[in-house]
DNA sequence: GTGATATTTTTAATTCATTAAAAGATTCAG
DNA sequence: CTGAATCTTTTAATGAATTAAAAATATCAC
């Protein structure tokens, strides 16, 4: 038996996800101009091929080709990836997680303040 | 050219790595009645190996064979892999996740109590 | 319409990840 | 010390991911 297909973006169809969710829709040259590696032209459509395939992209003919437009919303993309990675490496704890971010990655006081009225707000929620 | 090998541990060796941090050091036979899914003894030492080809493992004679545990530490796995997915699919920021989190995860009061708590030491830490 | 050009399809090579059978080595019991 | 049991190594098969050349197709300009 083989791997099973990712369930989320790979590393590159994230890096067009990106492009599309920001600039889209775009023909495939526009998108290949955009993506921070250097790639063939056959490269790029090939995993765009894909990508429209799994179902991440539309294609709408224009002119000799067609243009392309993500399929998927940004934050349900997020999402899913985010719940992921939380189950399976903190066991489902979001405050884990947290800890963990507050932890190692420099968030500055305006940051930090924000977030604290969020949880304050969450908590009054929960009453 | 063919893909880069992945910079933090796949799904099952992130199984792995979580048994031999709880319960470690352990036998393969071990392991192996520990992991949710049913493989085969064979399916299990050679990840296992690969493991150890990779660094994550390391193994000393015992008996008929080896006694495994791992090699790098829980903590540090799992705060790699998060930031690595920060990022990737958040533009490295830790708030755009922590928001995430709050919407979408289910915080009990007590986690966010807890975590209000660090968030008000870290902010008199900032100034 | 025909040719140049741009675009897509087809084909393919490579490596990783997953799974496991078969073969080989080691050790423990008697 | 020899065989059974156990463990490791070798070998292999399959599908996913990445990269791209070659072939086929479509379109626009003239």
């Amino acid at each position: 038996m083989a791997r099973p297909a990712s369930t989320h973006p790979t590393e590159l169809e994230l890096e067009i996800l990106k492009i599309l969710w920001r600039d889209g829709p775009l023909v495939v040259q526009e998108v290949r101009d955009r993506l921070e590696r250097d790639l063939a032209y056959s490269s790029v459509i090939t995993i765009m091929n894909i990508m429209t395939e799994k179902g991440y992209l539309a294609r709408t003919k224009e002119g000799k080709g067609y243009r392309y437009k993500a399929r998927v919303r940004a934050e349900a993309t997020k999402k899913q990836m985010l719940s992921d990675l939380v189950d399976r490496a903190f066991d489902g704890s979001a405050a884990a997680v947290m800890l963990n971010l507050i932890e190692t990655k420099g968030l500055d006081g305006g940051e930090l303040a924000e977030l604290r009225a969020i949880i304050d707000r969450k908590m009054k929620d929960e009453i």
